[in-house]
DNA sequence: CTGTTAGCGCCTTCAA
DNA sequence: TTGAAGGCGCTAACAG
């Protein structure tokens, strides 16, 4: 293996021709015999060469090269959503760079600091509800931009129809004959606010069109926050029987209290989230799935069409479907929590 | 906004300077007049400017991205993994590439396919498990390489003690009193295989330490394995009292035919896993953190380091930690699985 | 079908 | 302390 990795000019000498003819190889351009070319793949790979593209680059003007940023990264969520965008882009033989701009969001200019201009290709944004300016900000980087988790007019974006994932819960709740149903919903200072949102409303308007008024318990984001919600609810004067939580760590969260007051599920109160979350299988829990996976794929692919002319702010609105799990049944006939 | 984003000179005939003068103060070089650095600094930020690190790179051969490849990108672990590794980066202003080689790791060839050559400053696999014919392959690319979730003599390494781990929590469950205790391990084709064989070689040293007979079943990894083989235990002529899972996914599964079954947690069998899974904490189930987070911060800031040749074939063994939670209790006295 | 030429945007000599 | 010239590795026009 040599120690200074090898160049075009290596190839050509190897292989006896010039250099614009392995570039032209190298690139599936047309207009190489097809003898030539065999003899300067045969040469590269003998040398492990592989094109810069930095120098490439340069030149073309692409960088091959797609940005894609994340509030953050360890929520399981985000894992699905870059596993399909990665393998979308690995279709286009387009390189990933992954940036996680968390706390520092907070701070003014974010997106600048970031060096996406002359440095990527596009960006696609997964989950970061960007406000108008920030989106305008983000084009100013003078790159195609998708916007994933977010639907946002004049703009690129694969979302889901929030508000009708809950709606659709929320009825599934009533349809089993549920009349007391309450909802644990989440308020963080700044991510998915209008996810958030969505969600609640898409639970009152199925709650109204069924005549029953709302019943929202609002707490912070996590696990924690069903717990604490789930608290709240069994200390009313009349429980509810069922409840949605806007997603899944927050369902599970609320369980575990049901869990150590000894309430049972689906007997006594029937739980729903929103995700289908990993662990949602595992503890048997009625969810909404979304599919991160796919909404990624979709989101990736969508990028490579914008980039080769074929597309163009499109909006795709990705299905939602609904998981029945155990941990939602019709309400028992009998009063109170403990049969 | 420009539609073709400014380049240097631009910046260099805005401060009215040369286009020397404009890289220096761009790169922190010295030798330039405070006041114009100033002039400089400010005519850059008036338009947006950014270095083009593809033309940068192709002078000084350093891209200023590092790649991080995974098997997958869809389990908790790699989340947590890939975020240490883009904060610990992030803090020497690298850019992080994140390749997932998931099926076509089988494909001969997988590591020359990656457009890595000249197109990264360093690699970090993170739970590849690679053989020493793909290490050496890899190396062939000629860059800095860091191999997170795996120990290779020569080459650095940050992992954890997989079989100090298992043996901690073996004792554990010995310690309360156990005696029959047993373990759920998985065997896939071929990721992860050195850290299944490492935990199970930890609970039978265990084991043998307190001069018991080692009770391993072995199923497919997952929930559904961990589902499959409490059935088989629970069908023992004399179940056991405790279960140790190879990781917490397998852990959940097994909790989830206990519940099923009736079986009462911690009262008629203690449960433990490992890895702290974000689900664990919710089923109170007692684990091994290991971190994942710490370390890709950990490797992340090895890379950098070796980068700026501070450092090199360094190993780093990240410690592992008992989490104690409501899954695990000494055995009852009485026989049976009811009370 | 193939080779030659002129840059892409930047950094690094070197000279002023 | 500053500027001018050359070239990093590659592609895109051209010419042969």
């Amino acid at each position: 293996m040599p120690s200074q990795p090898a160049s075009m000019r290596d190839v050509a000498h190897r292989a006896g021709v010039s250099l614009s003819t392995v570039s032209r190889v190298l690139r599936d351009a047309p207009g190489v015999a097809p003898e030539v070319r065999q003899r300067v793949q045969r040469a590269a790979d003998e040398l492990s060469y592989v094109v810069s593209r930095n120098a490439s680059g340069l030149v073309t003007g692409r960088t091959g090269r797609v940005s894609v940023v994340v509030p953050f990264l360890r929520p399981w969520f985000f894992g699905a959503a870059l596993s399909g965008i990665s393998d979308a882009l690995r279709e286009a033989d387009l390189d990933m760079l992954v940036y996680q701009v968390g706390e520092t969001r907070s701070r003014e200019g974010w997106a600048r600091a970031l060096p996406l201009r002359r440095n990527t290709d596009a960006v696609v944004t997964v989950s970061m509800d960007l406000s108008e300016e920030e989106c305008r900000r983000l084009e100013d980087v003078g790159v195609p931009m998708v916007l994933m988790g977010q639907k946002v007019s004049g703009r690129a974006s694969v979302y889901i129809d929030d508000r009708a994932g809950t709606a659709g819960a929320t009825r599934h709740l009533l349809n089993l004959g549920h009349t007391r149903v309450a909802y644990i919903g989440s308020r963080s200072e700044a991510w998915y606010s209008t996810s958030s949102r969505h969600r609640l409303e898409g639970y009152e308007a199925a709650m109204a069109e069924a005549g029953l008024s709302p019943w929202p318990v609002v707490k912070a984001p996590g696990h924690t926050g069903g717990e604490l919600a789930m608290g709240e609810l069994l200390s009313d004067h009349e429980p509810p029987t069922a409840v949605l939580a806007e997603f899944d760590d927050i369902a599970l969260g609320a369980h575990r209290t049901l869990r150590r007051a000894g309430v049972r599920v689906p007997d006594s109160i029937s739980l729903m989230g929103f995700d289908n979350h990993d662990a949602a299988a595992v503890m048997d829990l009625t969810t909404v799935d979304q599919a991160p996976y796919d909404s990624g794929l979709t989101a990736g692919r969508l990028t490579v069409d914008i980039l080769n002319g074929a597309a163009r702010h499109t909006h795709v609105e990705m299905p939602t479907q609904l998981i029945l799990r155990q941990s939602t049944a019709a309400p028992r006939t009998t009063r109170g929590l403990f049969p």
